[in-house]
DNA sequence: TAACAATAGTGTATAAATCACACTAATATT
DNA sequence: AATATTAGTGTGATTTATACACTATTGTTA
């Protein structure tokens, strides 16, 4: 059978907004663009989308090969499609977001490749809709994050309650009574309390606790009330 | 500057789930494909987005030339790209959904183009992967309804709380208590009761209301509960 | 080695939201 | 005039959310 021959055909891109915490501050990865158009401006992890692969599998090859990461949690986000959005030719991205835990690929990172993890509130103008694509990634992830339990995917396999409630209080900007959030959260049901504690952050210690996997998955579709009214949060 | 010479170019096509209720029974608009491949195949609305437009404005083209349909709710779902998706030639599809008065346009579409509205409990074999667009779209109108009053778009601009009823049980494919019902609707101050009455429905007849435009766009994105545990009722 | 500083961990009473539930109202039809 | 059909309304019980403050542990320091 013959092909669509009038049709116009395009250059399908993947960009990555991905996320990290490293205790304190949620973080980006950018890179410095070692190739034309602009060369050495910052930018999101992006590449084109080819022949042979799906756009799922060309997120995760693209992922792995700016950055090492690998099996992190990654999720279709948007469309970007505006004739005009790369100068040199059109070109429709695909956006994902994509949620790592920091710490087991800082170092790695910086040496391997040349890409940078920048605090959320300092991300410096990136090239193209870039910025559009962050902007999305933040809102997409608070409202997700609203309603699923998705920032575990931003903590290392054992946290502290601590640790856990200060990743919340950063994506939702806001700060919460942490009898009230210790209640919520062991009321899901997913955590399991570990018999040693973390001793960096405090005299004290805080216990560590690891997700139930099992009900981590079972659960993820249905809502969750971590953090009530989230809409009101919004900024 | 040159080109990125040796990347693939794919064509790229957009496909919209158009979303209608006549009162009674939730249906998908459908139409009879015209051109090969598989003409005559039941598909969804689809064709190929122009080097002079963006995804959205693809879409709306492709909504308003086979149906007609012009300024009705449209929201970018997700983008499908397996490499195979269409036999003839790859292309990632960028799919919509869109919800939409049916009475409005119930004629115009029978006479004019050769589409039709299915009961969404009766939807023919579809080519290609838009069996999997349906499922996604009825998934993503569920989710989003839960949370947000959506559904409204698929009423005319006067209903009656029997109708708004039925349609919320007809998506959610559950019962509902009316005076709880009504009492969350009210709850919400997105209704004006107006002073006439719907009598077809019933020999009393039901009191007409409209949505209060104002209240409407500014909580669009705050969370509305309307459903409550909408997701104990997934199926 | 006792006091201190710093963070972890826990409970209760009040308010708000949700839920279950049944009767009366209006009117077209017979 | 009786009947059948759908619309409309309220309350009490239960569950969930909220506000709020003190004790526990332990490394550091005087």
């Amino acid at each position: 059978m013959t092909k669509y021959s009038k049709q116009s055909r395009f250059l399908v891109a993947v960009d990555c907004i991905v996320f990290g915490f490293d205790g304190e501050t949620l973080k980006l990865l950018l890179i410095k663009r070692s190739f034309n158009p602009e060369k050495d401006k910052w930018s999101l992890m992006g590449g084109f989308v080819q022949a042979s692969e799906s756009l799922d599998q060309a997120a995760n090859r693209i992922l792995k090969q700016l950055t090492g990461l690998e099996g992190v949690y990654l999720e279709q986000m948007y469309s970007f499609g505006e004739t005009n959005r790369d100068p040199i030719e059109r070109t429709i991205s695909v956006s994902y977001f994509a949620l790592v835990d920091i710490h087991k690929y800082e170092k790695q990172i910086s040496t391997d490749f040349h890409a940078e993890w920048v605090p959320l509130k300092r991300i410096p103008k990136l090239i193209f809709d870039h910025q559009d694509m962050v902007e999305l990634a933040k809102k997409s992830i608070r409202y997700k994050a609203a309603l699923h339990p998705i920032l575990f995917e931003l903590l290392p396999s054992r946290f502290t309650l601590p640790q856990l409630q200060t990743l919340y209080e950063s994506v939702f900007n806001t700060s919460i009574d942490k009898r009230n959030f210790s209640k919520r959260v062991l009321a899901t049901g997913l955590l399991i309390k570990l018999n040693d504690k973390d001793k960096a952050g405090s005299k004290r210690g805080a216990y560590y606790y690891q997700l139930n996997m099992q009900k981590y998955y079972a659960n993820f579709q249905a809502f969750i009330n971590i953090i009530p009214n989230p809409d009101s949060l919004q900024n």
